[in-house]
DNA sequence: CCTTTCAGGTTAATCGTTTTCATTATTTTA
DNA sequence: TAAAATAATGAAAACGATTAACCTGAAAGG
């Protein structure tokens, strides 16, 4: 493999300079970039990104901790921040914390380890505080966290904004017709399904509906509890008309409970889900859904990260984006 | 940010030394070695994995090409190579190609550059040769396939047997008592969907069923053309009785044209899939499937490379493996 | 014609390890 | 007990770039 010496040897120029024709823009002459450009290609040869690193400081990698990397949400967004930061010539490492915030602890050890330029988080469910970003930060690492984060504290981060979505999918089924609505709910500990409940309940009260605890239904996809629990309540005389589900995994094991039941959707029971999962357009009747915009998620963290890196990184100043989600109708929810 | 010769200078020993204590069972003494690792946790020190790389020539980090990070197929083999090459201290750079051959190319060169010790590539749909890649093995790369490759190309791969995924599939259906099977086909010069096409044809055959060219319908969910044509097909007098389609995804859209045309699954007509993705368990009636084992290939070719990683590599030596992917029935398909 | 100025280059130190070879201390062997 | 073998450590040269600081020669200005 030729080096950068090879070069220099071969066309009679410093190190320096060839350094210099290769970073871009500095004071070489026209002639003289092109002569080197010529020699480096005849002669194979491609810069050593290590020693760059080693010597600049800068690894030009990003590192990317997720909780996994299988989920259509982090997927998504990974595949745009690649496509962002790649073209800025930017690499991307990737970890999974599989929800365990010593794992992530350990991740973002390891990152800095690698002298990453920053990193784009996800954090776990477990993960109790940023002390481990804030540490990294201060050592001059650009973070930006996504999807996930935890109020109050003063960190990059782009998130959706889930009380709204929520609230408009519920402010949805509502103006669809609906006058009882069951709420598929997540762990409440977890941030944001406990915003997607509120802006259920939010939109109930908002058009005066009663919020009736027996509509709100924690459900699990590894559990069957929940989904007993929706038959019984579907299997009232006075049953629900509607089902605002916190995922669509959970929208779609929904609607099985509701075939099974010989009910008929949108006809007697309208349902919107939370995340557009690609399946949604699918399914028919086509399931309504929040859409999550992973990618816009994605792209924009990736943004905010290149450009805390281009410019000196003022203290104290951070980016908070919430982007709104949007529905999606489909049959599953018509009138 | 402490650095070996800081824990040099506070231990008295040479760098050299804490060299080897860092890196294992070279010859220290154990007192030494506690010693060493005691003030390095005091002073903070972490190991520059950048200069250890460049010094060494072995960057701890392997490439993964993909031709996308979102799709179920690439998302869990890669999480399962991340889950299995950690454990060996590797890191993962991941990299997408899009599905062009161009970009590809690109990309195993930026990868070299970067030094990788190794890569884990699925080919885009659009590459001709594996040039770029033995390329890089003959420069010292280690090379592992996975999902797709180029038939008769000496090179590691793991793949799963995607003709006999089919052949089973349509042998269910066969024996679940389906006399008119259609084939929702992909496009025939993508490998992978020229073996499921050929595994359906090879068991009808075996089987004795007529191969109607009316009962392969090229379906792609861009287009809607396969869907109209599947609608003429189930409109029929004497209709098809069973579907097998070349991905899940085709599936659901099968069994959406199925409701709407008033069919029931699986008493009229049953349904098989392909790639087993999470949804299919969700659906009512579940969705038959055949599951590709992502994981599974992701972890043996993680492993492939690994062992190859460690062992000199030995020239013109090298591993193919094939997965035979396992049907998992449920509703959608039962008798 | 002499001094500035500055584009275009060069020199050489440096980034933080690994690794070869040499050196010293310790044990084994004959 | 001397010689040989072994174990534990050290000195210093890489690895391949970047970059601060320093040159040089020619154009520009007066």
């Amino acid at each position: 493999m030729a080096t950068m010496k090879d070069v220099a040897k071969a066309t009679g120029y410093s190190t320096a300079t060839i350094s210099r024709v290769f970073n871009g823009n500095d004071n070489v002459t026209p002639q003289t970039r092109r002569k080197i450009f010529k020699t480096a290609e005849k002669l194979g040869y491609k810069p050593n990104k290590m020693a760059a690193a080693l010597r600049s400081g800068r690894s030009k990698t990003i590192g990317i901790v997720v909780p996994n990397i299988d989920s259509e949400v982090f997927a998504a967004a990974i595949k745009s921040m690649e496509e962002t930061l790649q073209q800025d010539d930017y690499h991307v490492i990737i970890s999974q914390s599989h929800e365990s915030f010593e794992e992530e602890i350990q991740i973002v050890q390891n990152l800095q380890n690698l002298q990453v330029d920053g990193i784009i988080v996800s954090i776990s469910k477990q993960t109790g505080n940023l002390d481990h970003l804030n540490k990294l930060r201060d050592m001059g690492v650009s973070v930006v966290l996504f999807d996930r984060s935890i109020e109050r504290e003063e960190i990059n981060s782009v998130l959706i904004n889930n009380f709204s979505g929520a609230y408009s999918a519920t402010e949805h089924l509502i103006q669809a017709g609906c006058k009882e609505i069951v709420h598929l709910a997540g762990k409440d500990h977890v941030g944001i399904f406990h915003e997607r409940r509120r802006g259920y309940e939010t939109a109930l009260s908002k058009y005066g509906l009663i919020l009736r605890e027996e509509n709100v239904i924690v459900f699990d996809q590894k559990e069957s509890i929940g989904l007993d629990k929706l038959k019984q309540r579907l299997s009232v005389k006075e049953r629900p008309d509607g089902i605002f589900a916190y995922g669509d995994i959970h929208a779609l094991m929904a609607l099985g409970m509701i075939n099974q039941l010989g009910l008929r959707v949108p006809h007697d029971i309208k349902v919107v889900g939370f995340g557009n999962q690609s399946f949604c357009s699918y399914l028919s009747p086509g399931l309504s859904s929040i859409d999550q915009r992973d990618e816009d998620v994605g792209r924009l963290a990736a943004s905010i990260l290149l450009e805390e890196l281009k410019n000196p990184q003022e203290k104290k100043v951070f980016t908070q984006q919430m982007l709104s989600p949007e529905l999606v109708v489909r049959e599953s929810s018509r009138m």
